[in-house]
DNA sequence: AAGATACGAGACAGAACCGTATCGATTTCT
DNA sequence: AGAAATCGATACGGTTCTGTCTCGTATCTT
């Protein structure tokens, strides 16, 4: 047999596609996205400059725009704490308070907010993002939530769904008002706990 | 005394702006900002395009695009139903209702998720629409969460700040939120029971 | 060594938009 | 009637970006 027909190691003739600049390309777009508030800052001259790549070298891997953005957006979907499962608010806490202050999740949230702004212009970047993003960290906070039911440290007729909606839109809001300084060490903790809580006198 | 010399009459010689080309501008200008999803999309040249005007028109009253955005901005501010008082949860029902549900602030919103995703890009803009839109509707609440405390309907040692982030964004979000179907109409009653309520067991 | 492909750099035409300028027509005051 | 300013339309040069193409160079396989 000829080596050539070898179908592990077949590789195409020719010089291969460099690795190091499709990580450059994918950086540099994620960083932009986040830095320029909007898909619409980022252009591929400025991904190519910052990436210090020629833009040939992103139109031999992507055709458009669009396209490189959803799969820059795979970047961000990867690491996730595992909540420890002990207690239902220590758990809650933790994803809150990496939510506000992790430096990966800040970038994740500066993304959040440019992909959401323009939802109706890339509707497939909105859902791209909501599938691979946000629904898994969802569906942690559903888990510890599910997991609280069970063991009776949460109500159990627990409406999940509007929980979900009030302790990540309400972190995301608060991130996100530059306005409103910065955010307060223990403001996960206040967040979850006037939740815990809630706000009737009893 | 000469006519040209009246105060309250006098008048620059010529042809006077026209009042319905302002007004035709600055609704122009809220459709594109609340349609293209960012202030990115709100060109000078499709502003003039969907009022029907010449961008002359335009650049006669405004310098650029931000002054423009910024004082159509004024015109999301106005209507505000004031709480009727009679009971905290009512109101904040009826508030929540309003935010979903309310073609204005439907409107509103789609506005504010533009200049939000921008915010890096126009903070002029962001601030200036954070006082005169977001802060007032922040302070109706607050007024109603400090009622409810005072009648002790509410806690307390009630979180006031913490818990403005949580009504607005959990409702924002998931008004924003295309993918996860049409808003039931109940969303609004069951934030704010949940919230009243609390989530952990009792 | 020969052939194939990728590399960064940059030229190119075309599109969109900016902000200015000019046009003849229109509206107001004197 | 005449002066003054606005109107919508359109032309203009300048900027930015798109997507294609062509350089000369570099890196692979055979």
């Amino acid at each position: 047999m000829a080596q050539t027909s070898d179908r592990l190691t077949a590789r195409p003739p020719g010089r291969p596609r460099s690795e190091r600049a499709a990580r450059a390309i994918i950086d540099a777009t994620i960083d932009l996205l986040a830095e320029e508030g909007g898909v619409a800052g980022v252009s591929i001259e400025a991904v190519a400059a910052r990436a210090g790549v020629g833009k040939t070298t992103i139109y031999r891997r992507w055709p458009n725009k669009e396209a490189l953005i959803i799969d820059a957006l795979a970047d961000l979907k990867e690491p996730f704490p595992e909540p420890r499962g002990e207690s239902a608010r220590d758990d809650l806490v933790a994803i809150a308070r990496a939510f506000v202050t992790d430096r990966a999740d800040k970038k994740r949230l500066e993304c959040y907010w440019s992909i959401v702004g323009g939802a109706e212009r890339y509707p497939q970047l909105m859902s791209r993002f909501t599938r691979e993003v946000i629904e898994p960290r969802r569906d942690v906070i559903r888990t510890v939530l599910r997991r609280g039911m069970d063991t009776g440290e949460l109500r159990p007729d627990l409406d999940v769904e509007v929980t979900l909606w009030l302790i990540m839109g309400g972190l995301a809001h608060r991130a996100r008002s530059v306005g409103a300084g910065p955010i307060p060490g223990d403001f996960a903790e206040r967040v979850i706990d006037t939740l815990l809580a809630g706000i009737a006198a009893r």
